[in-house]
DNA sequence: TCAAAAGTGTTTCACTTACACCCATGA
DNA sequence: TCATGGGTGTAAGTGAAACACTTTTGA
């Protein structure tokens, strides 16, 4: 290791994930106002400062640039290829966050998020750099991971109903599951307990019973060995 | 993105594992030539040069280190906290490497080597910087990653007898396998060719099958919708 | 011929899948 | 009372786990 100067920097990507029942799931993407991609969608971001950790300033950054704090981020990639950035080189550690239902609703109220939106990962704008490429392996991450780990319900809001749980596996695997098996499966881990509420029927139909996800309990089951597959 | 100047620096780190039937899973390690963490044992790495890729970086500084070559390697996590190099802020961007047994057992007769040694997983020296963390990541992703890609077969040699990959398995693993159900399982797969050679008995015993890993069929089967599980 | 390691089939059990009817509510 | 979505049990099929004896070789 020779104590070389160098000048390639360091920033932080975030791609926060949201869902909502009739949106399905979407990604939280910033208009940029200078060039390079001037006008062009981007992922939040920016550069580390030398005092903070690395999740330090992803949160700063996803807060000045979109006024939305995560409820769940882990790390998902670095990206340091030369020339990904056209001005420099330039290192973007990516996390990988997730929001709860109500959270992704308030973005529209949100003043520091003007020129943030929330864009359906089936209808997503051109974007700036290599982000699509960025995206693509975050989108992938969250399909293989919501399969052996509960961050589903990091999506979700702390009570609700079965059926937005169906929903949300729905829609992030994309194909339909079995409604009794999905139940079933889902219930006999142990870690969803009834809150003893009913859902208020939005509409016709009758109100199911509202859940709210164990973290606690599931702790314990993995101690215990327990693995969590769908 | 603020274009501010930066004194944070880039590195790599290479967790590179070996095997041999005899000395079990190992770790590749260098010591340190200087201060700090003078004559620790460390994780091999170095900084990025401004034109190299990432992966570029990793195996240029294997190579001048250790003398090896790497058959297997992908990236790992990104370390970064302020502090984890006692200097200056030091963000590492850490690999995880696998080398098959031929290479492994060539670590002796290098001579850019004389400071590297491979370090059985279950018998570690104290490590310099943040590198017992980094090192129980790595081992942590090996021990998952074994289990649902077949990424065992880059340990060991281009044809092997089946008693090879069952020791392996029961190594990486840490428990007792079933010999009759993993055969069953691992050949239904059909990922597996037999050579037609014997391996030569070390010693007592019959001599088993020589078998070799069809990367080609894996991938096909990939396509398929095939998924492998241990 | 003995000791050591390789090779092989069948039964049992658990889990996954498939499948259809009744219930509670708002309009 | 009808349309809509919620709630539930059982049988069949599939894959995993358990289990012991025979074969080939070197000494």
């Amino acid at each position: 290791m020779q104590n070389s100067a160098s000048h390639i920097k360091v920033a932080v990507d975030a791609i926060v994930f949201g869902y909502a029942k009739n949106d399905g799931v979407s990604v939280l993407l910033i208009q940029r106002k200078y060039d390079p991609f001037k006008n062009s969608w981007a992922i939040p971001g920016g550069f580390v400062l030398e005092d903070e950790s690395l999740e330090e300033a992803v949160r700063r950054e996803l807060l000045e640039e979109t006024g939305i704090e995560v409820n769940y981020l882990e790390q998902l990639y670095t990206f340091g290829d030369p020339g990904r950035d056209p001005r420099q080189r330039i290192i973007a550690i990516s996390y990988f966050g997730l929001v709860k239902t109500s959270q992704y609703q308030e973005l529209k109220a949100s003043t520091d998020a003007e020129n943030a939106k929330w864009f359906n990962i089936k209808k997503l704008p051109a974007l700036a750099f290599d982000h699509k490429k960025i995206l693509a392996t975050a989108i992938e991450r969250l399909r293989n991971k919501v399969r052996y780990q509960p961050i589903g319900f990091e999506l979700l809001d702390k009570k609700f109903p079965f059926s937005d749980l169906e929903k949300l596996y729905t829609a992030l695997l994309d194909r339909e599951l079995n409604r009794r098996n999905f139940s079933k499966k889902i219930l006999s881990f142990g870690f969803l307990e009834e809150t003893g509420e009913l859902s208020r029927p939005e509409g016709k139909g009758r109100p199911g019973k509202m859940f709210r996800f164990n973290a606690h309990r599931y702790k314990e089951l993995l101690k215990e060995g327990f693995h969590f597959e769908i």
